[in-house]
DNA sequence: CAAGTAACTTACTTTTCGGAAAGTATTGTT
DNA sequence: AACAATACTTTCCGAAAAGTAAGTTACTTG
């Protein structure tokens, strides 16, 4: 051993608590809520099963702090990364801070966009959308004065705009060869230009 | 009974297949594979479980016979919807036969757009995007003649687009409040926009 | 170094699941 | 009406899952 103590048999409640949580996102991760076992996490960690209910409660326990940590993670990454600069610049700040995520804390990302336990509407996705959704809002009436987005508009573009992020980030995620700021820029760009030139009211060629 | 033959206790394998493509397909669309159990999907067909396996193999048997018709149907339906008129009005095809296909079949939609069985990747939308990537980079290389869309960022692009699409289907089906066509010209709208404007090489603000 | 305490394990219960063997009922044909 | 073919059921099994009761081990502090 290189660390400091030589060995260590038992950690401390915060450690234990910690190195569960690790562990039980990488499973979660890699099989979604449902598929996954408890016996998988407790051998993975190297500790009995009993150990994980008397940190956490339960299956649903454990998920419920997993997935709650990465929605603030990622919440506080996109907000960070829009709190200064042009309109442009924070919408491709948040563009960025997506990708980033999902490059640093694949597992994150991957339980965040993955099937939430039954009967738990709103996935981990979801929240940040709506979390973030104001926000965006915001930007975008800064942005264009001709913009007089109505707010149920704005849900519908926050919508459309974090899910074309996450769904482009989760291609390039499984496609590593793109430099992260290629797919970034040209995502970005994609987003801007439609909402930069977006008429006032939109029409369907078929309806004209 | 109102049905001309009062009762009927035995199906032919034909209508019994049919049946149980329903109700699997509801079933799964309501719990996702993996919290399915064939026990639900036999009791809600009013049948016993051994039937189900005669016909279908197993429970990924079933579940691969819902997702490829549902795949087929949708991509049948979008390009159906391109493969005509102006390159625009194509795009809002694209975009109307996706929100009326999650309006109509709305289970099939929730199944396509769930986590797949562990150990099969891709199956689900993702299939979608793949076989109407092409489609589309065709669509938007004939409009602009500014866009040199090297295959790599026409991948992008697909995903990203396909992705906006169904992130915002899925909110619309959740809000029915909006009407469809509202929905849809907003969302076709700017990601027209986006494409259009889209800048030969997308550069960063922050990288100028 | 004793002893208390926090950390941890062994061994178990209960439930549910996917799947299969073997047998029964219904329908169509001659 | 006899018979064959098809549709369908009852009943079971082994595996694996979540969760738990009660006991054991390692660290720490007086």
């Amino acid at each position: 051993m290189t660390s400091p103590q030589a060995k260590k048999t038992k950690l401390s409640a915060a450690e234990r608590r910690a190195q569960l949580l690790l562990v039980g996102r990488a499973v979660f991760a890699k099989y979604g809520y449902e598929a996954t076992s408890m016996d998988e996490i407790a051998q993975d960690a190297g500790v009995s099963k009993p150990l994980i209910y008397e940190h956490f409660g339960g299956k649903e326990g454990l998920y419920a702090v997993i997935v709650d940590r990465e929605t603030e993670a990622l919440i506080a990454r996109i907000f960070g990364s829009i709190s200064k600069g042009s309109p442009r610049a924070r919408w491709e700040g948040a563009v960025l801070a997506m990708m980033h995520y999902a490059a640093e804390q694949p597992d994150g990302f991957a339980v965040l966009t993955r099937d939430p336990p039954n009967g738990r509407p709103g996935r981990g996705i979801t929240t940040v959308i709506g979390e973030t959704g104001d926000h965006l809002r915001s930007i975008f009436e800064q942005a264009f004065e001709h913009a007089g987005f109505e707010p149920t508009f704005s849900l519908l573009y926050a919508h459309a705009l974090i899910g074309m992020v996450v769904q482009a980030t989760q291609w390039w995620v499984e496609n590593q060869d793109m430099p992260m700021e290629e797919a970034a820029r040209h995502v970005a760009a994609i987003s801007w230009m439609g909402l930069r030139h977006l008429p006032k009211k939109p029409v369907l060629l078929s309806k004209q």
